[in-house]
DNA sequence: TTTGATGCAAACTTTTTGCAGGAAC
DNA sequence: GTTCCTGCAAAAAGTTTGCATCAAA
């Protein structure tokens, strides 16, 4: 997979080690959809590497988003973690709790504008949507 | 000020009683443009009204988020609070924390544009951009 | 061999909760 | 008078940190 390779050299070309506990946080992260938070990261990669602590994938997320190599959004108190690097909209259902990229092509276009109205130099801007998805909105039964 | 009367409004129709603890916390927050933390809100209300405890000042900040009288937006593991309910985008500088409004149109297509394709009720959207001020980029020497 | 990474436990921050007393209606 | 609200303290939830040990380079 090219994701991960341009992972490993950019943390090679960092100075920062290539260990088997980064390198399996790493592949669950790009294998999944499904916007984990930490705990759930730590819990799947147990299962296939139990030498993996919760505070080793802390610290990995914090390099990984220093690196802009994951994207993190906050969710109801919690961080979740996306290696869907481009620029896109999240859904997150209040019903199932489940979260869903959508590409936008006009929210490119918001960002500079916004970034040249304000003269921010904007380092990344996260768009968020909260509601119901067409599942849990049939079983409220409106 | 109407948008206050608005929520005592919204409150009293809600069977929720109107208490001098939660009068002071609402206009705090509608007199202040600074994007607050629970704690921030505790202790410039706490000031003027000792009588108000944290406890109460995020149980109403929960009452009033859930009938939208408040946004809430989370910033590195913090909530922060907002009375602007207008669709808007929070600027926020990784500089010096400050959290500034940008009305952008274009949102409200996006927003809807997304929730027709993704079949989505939309309850609400939340457009941040997180970067360096203007003030900041220059201290920065770039 | 050197330096950086790991894992454990403890600490910290923010938020939530249970409950007895008190105030709004 | 009833019901909801408040404030305290304790607990929970998520994240960060210090440090001795260990492994990648």
């Amino acid at each position: 997979m090219q994701q991960l390779d341009r992972v490993v050299s950019d943390l090679r070309d960092g100075g920062f080690r290539i260990t088997p506990q980064r390198m399996a946080i790493v592949e669950y992260i790009l294998d999944t959809e499904d916007h984990p938070s930490a705990e759930k990261i730590y819990s799947a990669v147990k299962k296939k590497h139990p030498m993996v602590s919760l505070s080793t994938v802390y610290k990995t997320l914090d390099l990984l988003r220093s690196k802009n190599l994951v994207n993190e959004i906050g969710v109801g108190g919690e961080a979740r973690y996306d290696a869907h690097l481009d620029e896109h909209i999240n859904l997150i259902c209040m019903g199932c709790g489940r979260i869903e990229d959508v590409d936008e092509g006009a929210i490119k276009e918001v960002r500079a504008r916004v970034a040249k109205k304000s003269r921010y130099r904007v380092v990344r801007a996260s768009f968020e949507m909260h509601g119901y998805c067409a599942r849990c909105r049939r079983q409220l039964k409106e």
